[in-house]
DNA sequence: GATGAATGAGCATTCATTCAT
DNA sequence: TATGAATGAATGCTCATTCAT
């Protein structure tokens, strides 16, 4: 229905590929049978290997972006928001695996030449991203609904959230509502004194 | 005390040359230059370039783990010996900053057949130092100090906090006490209602 | 006419160069230069370098195959055919040189894990030559223009001589008519008893 | 009992591993291994690499040269003589199989610049054998016992028919008595019109 | 725009040889 | 004599990139 850019076509391909085998065996002529098309078309739309791979990262953390500001703009309280935003994250995880490795930006090992201009090109974005989970955070400090935390720290935190669930669902570590699990810590830590609301997994208890 | 094993020479060159140009980048005759022994030396100590990226985490691993156990059988609270294993941790980072992108479990991008072979070996290491982390927690849950959360998860979100204070100290965030603002969230959360003490950042308040 | 494949002529010039230095000595780098196309170039039309050798000897073989069932089809006597062939292996080696280091099957030196490849390929074709030179043998004994001798073992011989023919060319060894002596000992053995027709080479004489 | 010197136990460990695995693949440490020495030891014997494989292959010359000589000083007709070295040979084969694939002196492929020193040094050993083949000949033709055919090229043929008949053993071919059946060819060639004795296979007939 | 045959720089790995002990 | 740890030259193979069609 969409009419679907060859660029995408492409990057389509090359996540599937880049998510089976890893960037470095990820080889263009992959990238291209995959989608399609032979390898020169490839050069077409981009610059070169690593300009994929940044094409890739990008249009994913777009699209997390995306659905940050999408689920802000929604008439929710910032705790109900955050919820949302990780839940979304962990459903499009699993139709998407392969984003899996490359959210981390420290899951990169270009060759030296490439680290440079992936760091140019992707930084931005992941700041930007963090950015928008802080301008969540921020109005809950201001509401009294969060403590008067870091909301930089707080957004990185819940970032790094994700790829550690991730590795739960990952290693299937016999754990109970993942997602919720890492909420809950993330929202009320792991000292007593919060008072999380009871939920079916009874995974919790009052404090002390 | 100076008598190191030819493969701790080696291992050390690797960490420092891996670190800075990231494992792809990584010739092996850079690394024996770096360790000041020949080419072919290297390989009567490893089988192959990625059995040397496996020694390398290897020895990453078993070190914090070490530390971890150190740490665990001094007489401290539970959560003193957490503070306290993040920071060494952290003052470990600077004094090895190659260690930075090893810690991440996902953080490889090896050749396909390598693959495995890594994950064999570096997997229960992982889980090793993730499981003496939750051998921390869980006493402190008996004793009422911390939450009755899964402590396996609780350990993960642990050592999932760590690379993400390395990211602020790398990207030079603008971040005060950036290891008592990891710990104070990951003890407390982001939510009010536990009572953290006040410290001189003051980025904490009274819950509502 | 002209048209020749890629892949022959990287054949070609796989045979001038191994003929010249032995596999072993000879560099796929040698190899490409000397058919004028890059070294990547043979690895598409090779999976590996001795699988250029096997190409090697199976187009020899072929083209051998070849000329003794050509030689078989002429309206000639058995023992005319086998002189024929003989010949014609003799002038097809001073044409292609190369060739010579490869007829014998036990001429190989290749690395252990190459061998059964090697064998795979070109047991086969070599049996298939001997028996094409048997199936000249065979109806010759039917005629009674052979003796009854076993026609594999006979074919094995003629085969056999080839290379000793050779030695006595290449080591220039004061032999007059080398390819007539080798068939008249193929034909009538050493014994006195049998009655060679005189030729012009007069190395011969009458029996006892 | 007899005194072995090292260079022989080395010589006896690098002819079963070449044997084994061909010289390519053979490395100085197998042999040195094999034979119960350091590898360093190997190069008190000898020069390089090579210079075992020219010991080795002058070994075995030597004995099958001995042997020549020793069966050429027997009380029996040339024939015999012929015959029985033939048998010697293949007798030998079986005890040492791995002399088979060093006889041809084509059948070897060595590096470049041990080529030469190689065909320096086994050259003359191979002329020896043959002249002292063609040695029991030539008498053989004075005594009428043997057509006049060339004593060299005959003594070539004989030495190229040993190869074959290993062939045959070795690739299990469906012939009964290949050592007498060889001879036989060699004696008689397969043209009718010598008498073969009868014997027990059958395998000869009547001339026209 | 699209193709895919051709290119060649780049690198891990092997192993004969040396030499300090 | 004997050792075996250390050496480093040598080379097969990959794959991102180009460009004539």
């Amino acid at each position: 229905m969409k009419e679907v850019s060859k660029r995408e076509t492409i990057l389509d391909a090359a996540l599937s590929v880049v998510a089976a085998k890893g960037y470095i065996s990820t080889k263009v002529e992959d990238i291209a049978r995959k989608a399609g098309v032979a390898k020169g078309t490839v050069y077409l739309y981009f610059k070169d290997k690593s300009d994929i791979y940044i094409g890739l990262v990008d249009s994913i953390l777009s699209k997390g972006l995306e659905l940050v500001r999408e689920i802000d703009s929604r008439p929710l309280s910032q705790r109900e928001k955050l919820s949302e935003v990780f839940a979304a994250w962990v459903r499009g995880m699993h139709e998407q695996p392969g984003m899996v490795p490359l959210v981390s930006m420290e899951s990169i090992n270009l060759a030296a030449r490439e680290v440079d201009r992936f760091k140019q090109s992707i930084k931005p974005r992941i700041r930007e991203l963090i950015e928008a989970i802080a301008a969540i955070v921020r109005p809950g400090i201001e509401a009294g609904e969060f403590r008067r935390v870091d909301p930089y720290m707080a957004a990185l935190m819940f970032v790094h959230s994700f790829p550690m669930n991730i590795m739960v669902v990952r290693h299937k570590l016999p754990v109970q509502d993942p997602v919720g699990t890492t909420l809950d810590m993330f929202f009320h830590g792991i000292l007593p004194g919060t008072e999380p609301k009871p939920n079916h997994n009874g995974n919790h208890r009052k404090p002390l």
